[in-house]
Formats: C-alpha cells, structure tokens, sequence
DNA sequence: GGTGAAAGATTAATCGTTTAATCAAAAAAC
DNA sequence: GTTTTTTGATTAAACGATTAATCTTTCACC
C-alpha cells in the first residue's frame, strides 16, 4: 500500500505537503499541486480511510437498520441507498434486526460501535426507535413525524380506492394484512379516505378473512383491495379455486408492486413506492443532518404511483359469479 | 466518547495497562484487570474501531458484492450473512454491482478503498471476477472452481427431474430462463441429468417459450419443469388461462421457493436453497482465509431441499385436457 | 545474603492522515 | 533599501489503540 509518506519521500517533500496537494488544502504552488497528483496516480495511492476516520472523526459509512431484510421492498431499498451513497463516497453497512425491537435496538449499537456517521432505520411494526447520538433518519411512514422519509401509503391508499370506484364498484371489500404495523393501518386510512360514504366498504383483517371472501362476494362485493400484492395474490389463487374470475366477476389490487405482480395473469393493479426517490431524499437529509444542519422536523412524503394492469375493470355486470363447489 | 487513555488517567495507570487488560495481552494483575474492566464499562467505554484499524490493518468489515440486489435470493442471503457476521464481532459493506461487469469492478473496488479484510461475491452471470488482493469467497454456482460456496444446482434439478420421473411423467417440458447464466444452465443440466433416456425430454429457453406451451401439452407433455419460481408462476397463470388444470391436467416446478410459491394454487413444489448453511460456510470459509489460513481450492456444494406442495401430482389421466379458445 | 528470575507495571514508538503553528524566501509596499 | 505581506513549504502534534522494549519490585533459590 502507498502512503502519503512514501509519496513524500519519493517527491523530495513533506507529508503535509502531499496532504495538501490532494485535499486541496493549504498553500501549495499549483504545478507541485500537479506534480504530486500525477505521481499519486502513478503509484495507485489510495488514502487509507482508517488513517483518516481517527484522525477526523468521520468514518464515511452509514448503518442500514432493516426490520427483516427479506421484506421484499428491501432489495430495492438497499440497491438504491447504497447507489446514492456510491456517488457521495459513503459506504453502507447493513444490520438485520430480526424481527423483535430488542434486536433492533442491538442492531443499532453493532452500527454506532463501528463509527457510524449516520444511520438510516426502517423500524420494527409497532415501534418507534429513540432518538440516537448520530444523525438518524427513518424511512417508513408519514406517522412518524420527525426526520421521516416515507411513501405516501395513505395517498396510495386513496388512489387505489378512487380508482376502484371510478370504475362504478358500489360495494367492496378491503383486506388488510397486519393491524400492528403503522404502514399497513396508513393504507387502509387512505383507503377508507378515498370512497365516498355512499359505497359499501367491508373492513377485513388478516389471512382467515379469506375464507370471508367468497360469501361476500355472493353477497354483492365486486371488487377486493388489499393491503399488500402477497395477499392479492392468495385472493387470487382462492377465488380462481372457487370458480371466481378475475377482474369478470370481481377486480382485485395489491401494494407495492412487486416483480411477480406482472407475472400473474390477469396481470395486477397495484400502487408502487418511488424507492428510488425515497431513498434519494433519506440520503440526501441525513448528509445535511451529518454536516451539521439544523434541519426542520419534518416528514418527506412521497408520491405512490398507481399501476392499472389487468386484475382490475369496470363494474358493469349486472349478474352474480356462479360459485362452484 | 471515553478512551483507553481517559480510563487510564481515572484510575492513574498507563495506558498501555488498560489496553493489555482489556485484551487479556501483556502481563497485568489479575485485580486489577478486574477493576480495569469494570472501570471501562461503567464509563461506558467503546474501543475505537478506526484506531484498532489503524494500527492492526484490519478494519473487521467484509463487502458484499451483488450482481443485482433485487435478485429475489439476495435479502436471505444478507440476512444470514449479516447475522453470521455480527456473531464475530464483523460488519458487512454491501456494493451493488448494477447489472454489468464495469460496475462489478468498481464496486469491488470502492470496497478495497474501504479497506475491508474481505470479499463475498456473487458474480455477474456469465463472469468470473480475478484473483482479488483481500481474502474473497465467491457465492454462486459449483461451476466457480475455486473459493466458492453454492447451492448444488445441478443437485436440485436432479431431484425435481426424479420427483417428476417417479410420479410416472414419460413427456416432459424444461423450461429454461436465460442461457447466459451459469446457475441456470447448471439447474438444466441437473435436470436433463435426472430423466432417464426413454422420457421424452423436450427443452425451450426463454419467456418466448411459454407459447409453446399449450401445443407441446396437446403433444402429450404431462408436466413442465422451469429454472425459476417466477418462470413458473406466469407459466400457470398462461395455461391456466388456456383451461390447462394444474395439476390434473399438468404438473408444474419451480426453483427456488421465494416467498408467493405457497401464496399460490396449487401451492407450487419447488426447490429452495438452504440459504443460512451457505452463508454460514461462506463467512467461515472466508475468516480462515483472512486468518492466513491456505486453503485448497474448492467448491464447497450445499445440497438443496426438494419442497413438495400441490402442483405436481401422479401422471394418471390418460386423457388429454380440453384446451379453451 | 546475594543472585537470578518472574511479575507487574511503564515508556515510547507505530499505524496514516490532517492541520495549526512556524519558518524561509520571494514579492510588494513605502 | 528597508519593512511588510504574501507565498510556499516544513515541523510537530494529534486522533486511539497496540505492543515491543524497558524498568522496578518482589520472590525464590542456593
């Protein structure tokens, strides 16, 4: 490895110098400037961030603190963040918190041991993780108030609901996957939000509602919004199962607007996180927030977008599915 | 932040004292490595991971080196690494290498600047990243000769190819997603491996080749094996659109068992990597490496689990599905 | 009691980078 | 021509932890 010493000696000059040269700093005549650049070059010198990070404080990394990383937003999530951070020099550490709030918490201290200069946490459901002694951003929902960046589940909600009834569905069944978690309880808030009194929402709550399903369809339901594409597709697989065409008989959503939304036939209606937008921002605030910045308390909300495939149509079939079995 | 050298002066011992006591180095009495050791955590001492780094030349973090994060493996895949990894004190830099071999080296790279003691990557499909100058573990396919952890591919599709033979399949389509993979082409070739010749093996490559799919099954072809859950979700969702039943009227594979394989219907039979014990015997693998351990080059291959479920079934019927349209 | 060894601590150097303080020489000002 | 400024470079200290070398004291042994 070339150290900034061994350049020095090789040029003739002080270590401070050389330093200089490279950070720009100091007073350093611009063709020595030049010179010493061009031999750092040659000799491949790559600054040893060690050296650096305990001289300055600063280690250039920041903590990823994920829930589960197998949540399925997190490969995007991470592809993102760790693009963005490339381009500014930063690098990202992961830390799994395994699903429990003590680990979260465990997760978190692994990150600050090792220097951290911020950290970026996507809490636990149902948990709120205190302020730290680095600068922190969460990445979740707009129901976390302060340094939040988040999709704007709610909005997404309400455009899933708008779009169902823009389409002339009077009585619909909304089902929803997990009454603890912050994100899910969002998107059925917007959801609600987005109909007009007049329609006949039917409020629905994890898996065993399914079996609700087909009598709720015999009943006159025309349409099932869920809270998650994973669950769109079980209703899928159920109501085909039961003889139920989708989107003939009934029109179907999901959220979030995974790789297999497409793979599904029909094809589904779904409302997708600008990620790549999401994590820009989180990036972006908490750079700010590490050079010092007194940032207003705030929450970035971001835009969904809805995604109109197959698994939706309008309400126009005056007769009920036969339901086989 | 409290340092070896502030423990020191608090309790009026030298530094070098502290440190040996901490470590269990150097000659230090036993009480008072007692008191030191309780002195330094009531001052909530955290040794300065820079510093260490600095003088030993170890920074106790590894980078993670992935093709493609959305590849839907890699979450599981991070999840184990990162556990295994905090379990020995080391943190894990994750580098997306965004889909081409160029960035595959700067990711690479930007992770040597960084100074980390090691690298786990999996490969760009179809490339062979050089001899590294750190310690390096290769995540992929027993087709990598050396350093390298992977799933037994070719294992797997032997075990559906079997699966398939012994439920009396004697005309079968393979499915193939992509040739340029190496994993893929080993998951085929582990397949055409499993059929005895008197079955009448027919191979199609591509997203192209579902189309053929309805006229090869009027062929006669009572079951279709794929190279990918995802391949095989929009392969039902096609004959299922066309009246073709599975499994009555067809058995149909996976690989990979990602999470929508039991969210469907029939849940699909699939084969799933045994994820946590390849992650565990890449880290191991790659902390013996960077301990200066010589190792032999190999392959170390982790059998894969054939996960039965209800999209394949016996080859009974000896009449010909209905084809709708 | 004198010698040698062992135990328990300290000193000082080192890892690579940054930066405030200093110094010498050249340029500008009077 | 002398003083002041500016320029361009150097010196030395610092970040925090580790460790080889050194020193002092205690103890064992003959």
């Amino acid at each position: 490895m070339t150290t900034i010493k061994q350049i020095a000696i090789d040029m003739g000059v002080s270590a401070a110098t050389v330093s200089n040269a490279l950070t720009g700093k100091g007073r350093v005549s611009s063709d020595m400037v030049e010179r010493i650049k061009k031999r750092a070059h040659d000799l491949g010198y790559r600054p040893s961030l060690a050296g650096r990070a305990l001289r300055s404080g600063q280690t250039g990394i920041l903590g990823l603190v994920m829930p589960d990383l197998t949540n399925p937003l997190f490969p995007r999530i991470a592809q993102h963040l760790s693009l963005v951070a490339a381009d500014r020099q930063l690098g990202i550490l992961i830390a799994d918190s395994r699903g429990n709030p003590d680990e979260q918490t465990q997760a978190i201290n692994r990150l600050l041991d090792r220097g951290v200069d911020g950290l970026l946490i996507v809490p636990q459901k149902g948990t709120a993780p205190g302020l730290q002694n680095v600068p922190t951003v969460i990445i979740n929902t707009a129901s976390d108030p302060d340094n939040s960046v988040s999709a704007d589940h709610a909005g997404g909600g309400r455009m899933i609901a708008e779009h169902i009834a823009s389409l002339g569905h009077r009585h619909v069944i909304l089902l929803g996957e997990d009454r603890v978690s912050e994100v899910q309880r969002d998107r059925v808030a917007g959801m609600r939000a987005g109909f007009d009194p007049s329609i006949h929402l039917q409020e629905i709550w994890g898996e065993s509602g399914i079996d609700q399903l087909v009598s709720a369809i015999q009943n006159g339901a025309t349409a099932v919004i869920t809270t998650s594409d994973l669950l769109a597709l079980r209703v899928h697989s159920h109501l085909t199962r039961n003889g139920i065409v989708v989107p003939h008989d009934v029109s179907l959503t999901g959220f979030d607007d995974l790789p297999f939304a497409i793979a599904m036939h029909p094809t589904l209606t779904t409302v997708a996180q600008d990620v790549e937008q999401i994590a820009g921002l989180a990036i972006e605030r908490l750079i700010l927030e590490i050079q010092g910045e007194t940032l207003p308390a705030q929450n970035a909300n971001v835009a969904m977008r809805l995604v109109i495939r197959n698994s939706t149509t309008k309400q126009n079939s005056k007769t009920k599915p036969e339901i086989l079995q």
